[in-house]
DNA sequence: TACGCAAGATTTATCGTTAAATCTTCGGCA
DNA sequence: TGCCGAAGATTTAACGATAAATCTTGCGTA
């Protein structure tokens, strides 16, 4: 492997002014910044980036930690931040923690910490005293719903707000008895799938309509098979909707094939809706209603929070919440087009 | 940050004590040994990854390369993938090239292929003088269809056996116009759309069925979006079929969509098959009929072809092709239930 | 003439770890 | 008694780069 001193060395220079050259510094005069150049060109050299990093500390990596790479909407979500970062120079390397507290932790010990300048991190198994027992060197933001120490950055979509859109919206087209699939109803500290289920509860609640305990349908991996399985079994088992509000669109393709399972039409039958926009959800048979979270900007803006940090590591904490919007497709019945959506 | 150094203060040891320690090497003393560890806690000291690399080369880290992560093979192949490495300690870090030829060279870099000890590489935008100009030092395992150079060890799929098999089965239940949606006929290097569109005319050839140019519907990037609206547009066009072979999964769904687009049904007006067999595959309405090319096969195959590499870093390149199965479901008619499957 | 200063280049000292060689002990055995 | 070897620990010298300080010129100006 050629190194920056054999460069040097046929360039007929000092190490230092190699270095000097590739990281285009002013001290160097510009016929040996040319034969500098050459001689990286013909002997191909390419810098040592970890050796780099041992001595001035900069990676240009951002790591991202997901809990799955193979649930959509981390996939769209890695892509997205993926094509945010490059035109900076910057590249993003995503690391799947499987969902497990222990895994996470690990993708949060120092020693992964400090490959990246700074990290993004989809948590879902950690929990507040993890957290808080964790002070990372490196910047770090944290994306997703779960309760977290004032102390970190953060950004989270607007949860309650995108879910009772949805919910009033399926009240709106007509169904009165409408289930929450994959809601939780108290959980020791908030997340994703309690968050939901508020947006939910509050729309039922203030349409008067009831929202008890049987009509949630828990899971716990937010899988399609999952979904789809316990969408049959409930129906099976003597539910009766008109309506279901999906907490993601993972879960809502799954609900799809397990209403389609239990006999059942959607929209006729049992409207659906969904949440997250992924960009399959458009192209389903029927398309799917759903909730849009604003992935530009959310992504727009945990990259700027992490480079706030990089630029000022005393930064204080932000927390972003993001706009969310309603969407609606085939799986709800087009009945009130004639009302204003509202948000 | 605790350095090495500050523990062995503490311990009133030397460094290369706490490294032997913490490297579980056998020259240590068992009280020693304990000592050594209680500090470590007691510091809570974390190895620094990248002296330890750039001292002894090795990272524990396999990189994967893939085009999109948000094309839902690639997320299902890095979750395989990372899910087999994690019991032996290996980690997997995933980037995305963007399909583009140039973040793909930029990705195969030498600056960058030294941060792992290995590198799985999907590569679709690369030819083959690209590939036969680089001459990496890190063991690489490449995954996909394009031709590549001999030296590389490589994976890939039975993309033409996998196809006939798929164009078989949709004439078997009585499919006599079958479009190939993404084939491609010619191509300077084979590739994924050429390898599965010559399955497909192999299959129809011998049925002695038309594979006409007009059957054959290209696409460039095999998103979903892309998939449906060039079936629509095709239909619109005036293209009459009762069969369509998708080359991939992600595009058959396309295909679903546009052809619900162009008021035809699936599978009594049109019956449809994929290749891949997508986690969500069985879950779509109508399921997917579809080529499974066992996942788990290709990925431990992968790993052991790596291995292989990094136990002897002149292994002579293999070059292992998966098994295809064929996967019925509800997108083809169930006309033939009678006659044996063929493979 | 002499001084100061900028531009261009080099020297020195690390970053935190590990490979390899070296140094102590001490028990066993001739 | 004296020598050998194993076990346990240390010393030395890197890995490949960069920050900071230092060293040359040469030119403008007093």
């Amino acid at each position: 492997m050629v190194t920056m001193s054999e460069v040097a060395r046929a360039a007929g220079v000092s190490v230092m002014t190699v270095s000097n050259v590739l990281n285009g510094r002013s001290n160097v005069g510009a016929d040996t910044r040319l034969r500098v150049l050459e001689v990286v060109e013909e002997l191909g050299y390419e810098i040592n980036l970890t050796a780099r990093r041992l001595r001035s500390g900069r990676t240009g990596t951002i790591g991202l930690i997901v809990p799955q790479f193979d649930l959509h909407y981390y996939g769209e979500l890695a892509s997205r931040i993926s094509e945010a970062l490059a035109p900076e120079g910057m590249h993003l390397v995503v690391e799947q923690s499987g969902a497990s507290r222990e895994r996470e932790l690990s993708a949060l010990s120092l020693a992964r910490l400090q490959q990246y300048d700074g990290v993004l991190l989809s948590a879902v198994g950690l929990d507040m005293a993890d957290l808080e027992r964790i002070h990372p060197d490196v910047p770090i933001v944290l994306l997703g719903e779960q309760a977290v120490p004032d102390r970190y950055h953060r950004v989270r979509m607007g949860n309650v707000v995108g879910s009772r859109l949805a919910t009033e919206h399926l009240i709106r087209c007509g169904a009165h008895r409408i289930a929450v699939l994959g809601g939780k109803l108290s959980a020791p500290h908030p997340e994703m799938a309690t968050c939901r289920a508020q947006g939910w509860s509050q729309a039922l609640e203030q349409a008067g309509l009831p929202h008890d305990p049987g009509l949630v349908i828990p899971l716990t991996t937010y899988s399609i098979a999952e979904a789809r399985a316990a969408v049959a079994t409930a129906i099976d088992g003597g539910l009766e909707v008109d309506g279901m509000f999906a907490v993601t669109d993972e879960v809502a393709i799954g609900a799809l094939a397990g209403l389609h399972d239990a006999g059942l039409r959607v929209p006729d039958d049992v409207q659906l809706a969904g949440f997250d926009n992924l960009g399959i959800s458009e192209h389903l048979v029927p398309g799917l209603t759903t909730i849009d979270p604003g992935h530009p900007v959310m992504v727009a803006e945990a990259l700027r929070l992490l480079r706030r940090q990089l630029e000022d590591r005393e930064a204080g904490p932000e927390h972003v919440v993001g706009d969310v919007s309603l969407i609606v497709r085939g799986t709800t019945r087009a009945r009130d087009t004639s009302s204003p959506a509202p948000g």
